[in-house]
DNA sequence: AATCATTTTGGGAGCGCTCCCAAAATCTTA
DNA sequence: TAAGATTTTGGGAGCGCTCCCAAAATGATT
């Protein structure tokens, strides 16, 4: 049985193609008694329209790209991920969008994929999940390109590129004060990747939170992690000597491999030493201590950026869009809070 | 600037449309030196094909859906779907296959997706993410439109479809035979839900190695989690009173939910209660006490479906392939073997 | 009932490719 | 060098839609 076509189904009741087409299109012009018969063969044939033959006439693909660069392994380690891979999928639900995934794992990936996400004919606009210098090149290409592009965490370079954010200085800079009102006097943080922006927006707000404090900023009180549970462990283990009674990790995920580590070093949380993590991600609450973290809304975080990129295609690329979400300190156990009663 | 099409290459190189063609799809049949000249061309432009064009022409779109039907709560939760995911985002990159995700969270996101996915024109196949009951309408309609199927996990109806799946029942026969051979006598199961083939497969090889092993079946050392760590911990707490002295739990992540019952119980690991988890993904090895697991290549596994997919779509529908993959049991601390010097 | 305005409908052209067939160019062989 | 075999090339048709324009049908107005 060959696929049906518009043809076959304006055959079948008494119409012309064009008359079936706008009956699937919602066209006003339509003959109520007319739109009903057609309707009615659609409902019995089960016929939907051919999405290439659509694509090709109207130059609309109602296909969205997700471009996960080069993150690959960490992308499978942090729960943040799949969150934010949800929010923009449910969007894409909502707007009757298809969600096209590429992973890119190494520089042929990307030779391979870009023809692919450049060219319209299959998406109508292209998402990367940024913010690592690494992936610079892959934006800019994507910009010459003239394909509608919303980044999903600020570049390096952000001049002419939409892109969807949170405010980490702030919200890193609240997570530090609150320890510091806590009365905890050597913070130390374990950083994101000074490659990427997060790591680097996440590390100034500490910074400024020490500064504006009076609490001079040690350079061993600072140790970088790569968003990985045992990069969290082992970053910890190397503030260990400087004897921190506080530590602001740059991720709930870090912040668990940190507590670990302080753990195993024998030190009783938050007693002898304080936590913040960032993400308030499901797994902050289920170790033994409750993690108190900076909520970030990592799933509408996801749809905003849809909703700009629906944006994009449909009003033009230009201005550049920006958009900074909020966060919010959700006090839990591991910061001290309670112990102070 | 308008996209560029194969006429505009052809003049440009000062041949015709097919030959531009026949070079870009790699025929024999084109005198090596216009080769060059029209690869040349197409290089300084940066042309690249129009997808939609070449799905519509050809009937392949070279796109692969995948759908996670229903499970999205506990795609997030458990990292087993973001591991499966890469393998299948991987193999379609090395096959140069586009992936589209397809997350069906409600009735209606399946109404909504599923003429996208039962029609060709955007997709050359599918790749149902299944084992769960609630999933059956979605794969059984499928079946029907006769687009290519194969099913990650064994369907509760599986005649006439494709699937890959993992040998459960001897998977768990064989962790609790080993829970077993340590000693231990009052063996408790967290199984996954009963809705589920993974959940019913896993329980029947518990019983099967009790069985073998000339141990009782005790409904009070059986209980369900739902793959979920919180879900875990509940059903460890509804499982203390029967007083087990080991647990086989169905997930590393629901394992890591009940330890943390145990521990809270006041209960010594593995010394007073042992435990067998399943997956063998990066967190078992992250707690404090190094999780004894069944490792499956979920990765491979999820590449091996992709290829599954292909060959279905290559050489035909029928006979409906069949895939088991094997598993290892991976001893760590939890399970108490270090125990016996 | 005739005229004009408005709504509804049909069909042609075209989106940018692939595929097939026949024509042109090139190579063999006697 | 001519005939035939083979390789290379060009162009038409068609994939299944959308979009536009003109024709047909309907409605409003005098």
């Amino acid at each position: 049985m060959a696929e049906l076509t518009l043809e076959d189904i304006a055959r079948q009741a008494g119409v012309s193609r064009s008359t079936v087409s706008r009956v699937i299109n919602g066209s006003p012009n339509v003959r109520e008694s007319v739109r009903k018969r057609v309707l009615e063969v659609i409902q019995q044939t089960g016929y939907h329209p051919n999405a290439a033959a659509r694509t090709l006439a109207s130059q609309r693909s109602w296909t969205l790209g997700l471009v996960l660069p080069h993150s690959v392994s960490v992308f499978f380690t942090d729960p943040y991920f799949p969150h934010l891979t949800k929010g923009i999928a449910q969007a894409c639900n909502q707007y009757n969008y298809t969600l096209a995934l590429f992973l890119v794992g190494t520089k042929e990936d990307e030779e391979k994929i870009f023809p692919r996400i450049s060219r319209k004919g299959l998406l109508d606009g292209v998402l990367v999940q940024s913010g690592h210098h690494g992936d610079q090149q892959i934006i800019w290409r994507l910009v010459n390109s003239k394909m509608p592009l919303v980044v999903a965490g600020r570049p390096f370079r952000s001049d002419g590129v939409s892109y969807i954010d949170i405010d980490n200085v702030k919200a890193s800079y609240n997570a530090v004060s609150h320890l510091i009102r806590l009365g905890r006097r050597r913070v130390a943080t374990i950083a994101g990747p000074a490659h990427s922006t997060v790591g680097l927006d996440r590390r100034e707000g500490y910074v400024k939170a020490l500064y504006e404090h009076g609490l001079e900023v040690n350079e061993s009180l600072i140790a970088e992690g790569d968003f990985t549970e045992s990069g969290g462990y082992s970053a910890m283990q190397s503030l260990l000597p400087a004897k921190p009674d506080a530590v602001f990790a740059a991720s709930d995920i870090m912040a668990i491999g940190a507590m670990r580590a302080a753990r195993e070093a024998g030190l009783r949380i938050p007693h002898d030493i304080a936590f913040v993590g960032f993400d308030d991600l499901p797994i902050a609450t289920l170790s033994d201590i409750q993690l108190t973290t900076v909520r970030q809304p990592v799933v509408q975080f996801g749809y905003k950026a849809v909703e700009l990129l629906i944006d994009l295609i449909e009003n033009g690329l230009n201005p550049p869009r920006r958009v900074i979400m909020d966060t919010e300190l959700i006090v839990r156990d591991s910061c001290g809070a309670s112990l102070q009663s």
